[in-house]
DNA sequence: CTGAAAGCGCTTACAG
DNA sequence: CTGAAAGCGCTTACAG
């Protein structure tokens, strides 16, 4: 591979100003620059990184902590989407992701030598709830750390994450302004999952600004997978005042509780509304269509990575949490409520 | 952080011995090299990756090139596996894994570039289809490389993959010898994907072995989403001569076609057998249970990653095509063709 | 605007 | 078994 000297001679110029034209310092001829250019063109150059992170104060590296959680959320569709914004954003500033993905058996040294081998110039995290990353290394190696998700420490800083509370929200108001009182919420894993807790605070704040209170008994937890959306759905359309609306906290636990629904002749949304959560690509055949809150994982990743640059190049010493806009997607699983039985009697079967 | 001069210095030797302990060099006596160790200890010392990879002969890096395909291909949760299978061997080596996601839409450049820049010893590649990763780039460069999945050039040779064909064969196989003979297939993308092909290949070997002629007519062809197996089961039901049996090329189609199943009232295996491919945790509520071929994205990513470092270890030249292998998992959508509709005649509804 | 020189933290022959 | 010295390919003050 050619290096810098070969450039440099081809060029008819020193290695110094064959750097400069590299990392683009003003103060070279127009005419060298573009005879530096050409060298580097004709000889495929691209400068030795290992070469540049030595010297210099960086190396064009950042770091990817994916931490390996429980089965299902690693599996979660958005972890790849969110990884896919991480990287093109880094590409797009010319910079490589090293990736890591720590399993909950490794013991700590693996972390700290992932990163005492100065590769780095700063990470991103993949955090959603407790027991991910803690800051201690990272600060005292002066590596700078933004999270694509809530901070394990929960502290409101050098993180972005949807708005989850307005998400919760959103998805109350709407059921409430349809005019549903009994409501029921299929919720995700509680005091572990951080959004959960967001969304179920939400959720409470829209309550209670129709003057309703949360009942406990109205929320079943299930853990984001299609099959504990339908039993919770069971669980919860079994009761003496069968909920008018369930609201899901993922679009798969929506997509079970239909299936729970469609075996149990009760119509969407003549019967049951039904709202969701990401406003994910469901298949084709749950119908009808899904109306969902929806949020960007990608933009999570893309969001996370250019602030994640703006502290690499100190131009920011940190920043507040940053919310990601979050959006009421209506489709045809909700309306009013006993649109049916209120024409055709209570009785449903 | 700490540098070799530091730890030299508290252990009271030279760099080049440290070097050679970390290394693992013989020929350092035991109580020079427990000294070593000690100082290392305390300092908490890492060699910096960048030094190392500029002087020595390896960087202690490997590349993980995962082109975004389309939508539906590249959030297949089969991707996330095989990296997880790559980084956790990775890993085990005391390698560092740099990932690089190229866009269809990204110019040659961007991948040169990638490589260019000298960080990595090796890399390895997903693939399943045609347009992917061409070698001579490499090649110049000298850089091993091992595919997980078929190769686009479909040389036989550094790529690691499961045993497509032998699993359609057992798909196959096991319909036969329960008795079906029409039996109908919902392909994924043919002349694209080349497990796909491989599988059909199977299964038609596996049919020429019982005699029969496999019938175009009866193959149908899916996007491996879950609507299309919906989709793709009513065109081969609804078929004059119903087949008695589907096999399915993924375990999300095979979902929809038992979705189609239930809604019209064929019972399943009495009416229809299905198989499908993969084993994945469907959804509970996916009953009964699916026969399915069985294989191990992880076991594709760890097996590449060894094999790759045998490369770079030059331990080996190069290596046929390593293909895993797949196992038929016997649940409950398959039976004798036709058990009920025998004892209860040939109206079904 | 240009370039000579020092040095980043290692590894690798080589000599002892 | 141990260590002095050269050098990997860059960047960065510094001098001109």
């Amino acid at each position: 591979m050619a290096t810098i000297y070969d450039v440099a001679r081809l060029a008819k110029v020193s290695k110094t100003t064959v750097s400069k034209v590299v990392s683009n310092t003003p103060y070279v001829s127009e005419e060298t620059k573009k005879r530096v250019l050409e060298a580097m063109e004709q000889l495929q150059y691209s400068p030795n990184l290992a070469a540049r992170g030595l010297k210099g104060k960086r190396t064009y590296v950042i770091g990817l902590i994916v931490p390996y959680h429980a089965e299902h959320l690693f599996h979660d569709p958005f972890i790849l989407d969110i990884v896919l914004g991480v990287e093109s954003t880094a590409s797009d500033y010319d910079y490589s992701v090293l990736l890591f993905m720590p399993k909950p058996t490794d013991k700590r040294g693996v972390y700290d030598r992932f990163l005492r081998t100065g590769y780095v110039d700063g990470v991103v995290t993949l955090e959603s709830h407790a027991g991910g990353i803690d800051d201690t290394i990272l600060d005292e190696l002066g590596i700078p750390r933004v999270s694509a998700g809530y901070r394990e420490d929960l502290k409101q800083i050098n993180s972005v994450h949807s708005n989850d509370r307005l998400g919760g929200y959103l998805a109350l108001a709407h059921l409430l302004e349809l005019g549903h009182r009994n409501i029921g919420i299929i919720s995700g894993p509680a005091n572990f999952v951080v959004a959960v807790d967001e969304r179920l605070q939400g959720a409470r704040e829209a309550m209670a600004e129709w003057g309703i209170q949360l009942d406990p008994a109205l929320i079943g937890y299930g853990d984001f997978n299609v099959g504990s959306g339908y039993q919770v759905a069971q669980q919860l359309l079994e009761r003496e005042q069968r909920p008018s609306a369930l609201f899901c906290m993922n679009d798969r636990m929506a997509a079970g509780a239909m299936y729970y629904a469609h075996n149990h002749d009760l119509l969407i949304p003549a019967d049951l509304s039904l709202i969701g959560f990401d406003d994910i690509a469901l298949p084709t055949i749950v119908e009808p269509p899904l109306t969902t809150i929806h949020q960007s994982p990608t933009e999570i990743g893309k969001t996370a990575t250019q602030h994640l640059f703006a502290l690499i190049n100190a131009e920011i010493e940190s920043f507040a949490t940053i919310t990601l806009p979050v959006e009421l997607v209506v489709r045809q699983t909700t309306a009013a409520p006993y649109a049916r039985s209120i024409h055709m009697g209570s009785s449903l079967k």
